[in-house]
DNA sequence: AAATAAGTGGGGAAAAGTGGTGAAGAAATA
DNA sequence: TATTTCTTCACCACTTTTCCCCACTTATTT
């Protein structure tokens, strides 16, 4: 198959960057497709994770090794508290991509970021990682950051 | 997935950090099934000791022998007391993995952290090690954690 | 418009979780 | 000391859930 750059963003950050959004339907045993370029760099295995203003992290294993070092080192040293360390590995999965590009999606995970079975989410490139979104949501996040793009320069 | 861990003197082992929660029915005769994710890594035998915050840490028999070498360290040091070590070795129990990947948990385990026969149990990753938790206490304390994390407002 | 790749849904096989039963060992009592 | 009783441990079998594979639909490219 060829390269292909979706929605036309550039190809070269599309290596080593995650780029574009991606409207995807959830299943009925909530498993996701993952967009076909971002599966090189996520397989075979990724970590799922709860990540900020409720969506849902996906993380390559390296980036998820990082951050639970880091994590653990915070905890060591008092900057971050145990509590915050057993939410963030306990809302923490491992999830294989099978054959068709999917990841299962968990239910805890998914009742996080106010994801429905059978509808409709949004994924999308955040440059060092992936987050699935509830597509409300999703939208009125994307748009307080435009206003603050746009309000910066007034 | 799950290398071996290197001997030698990592805190934290490198390749087995365990993430994920699971809940799991503690039957009539303090039996709990491992999720099978986490048996390659705890078998054939592992240790329970008392946690932190009232739950039972499961430990991997490198970890555990970390951690007791940590304590009597703390004890030279005068970082800990040795009643404090006592506590801990006489609360801490080699457990066998029977074939279906079941340990028991002693009556004093239970007890320290709330634990019913018979009722649901939360077993739960927290990098390094493995926590078993009362339902509605580890809701309460990841809670604590989750908001921590995801901070902001909604 | 055809061909190819991507996304979606469902069914079957395998594994995980749970409960129960029986044997073996320890303790207690006569 | 022998017998009984209680406890513990290991094995066995059933149920449920998960995962993997196959096939269909939709979208995109040439």
């Amino acid at each position: 198959m060829g390269k292909q750059a979706p929605q036309g963003f550039a190809r070269v950050a599309e290596d080593t960057l995650f780029v574009g959004v991606h409207d995807r339907q959830l299943d009925p045993k909530g498993r996701l497709a993952l967009p076909a370029s971002f599966r090189p760099r996520l397989e075979p295995r990724c970590f799922l994770s709860i990540g900020r203003d409720k969506c849902v992290d996906i993380l390559t294993a390296e980036a998820f090794e990082a951050a639970a070092r880091e994590s653990m080192d915070k905890v060591r040293n008092g900057e971050m508290s145990l509590n915050q360390q057993r939410a963030q590995a306990s809302n923490t999965f491992e999830v294989a991509i099978d054959a068709q590009g999917r990841i299962n999606i968990e239910e805890k995970l998914r009742e996080y970021a106010g994801l429905t079975l059978n509808s409709r989410v949004v994924v999308s490139g955040s440059f060092d990682r992936v987050e699935i979104w509830e597509p409300e949501r999703h939208e009125r996040v994307v748009l307080m950051g435009i206003e603050q793009i746009a309000g910066s320069g007034e």
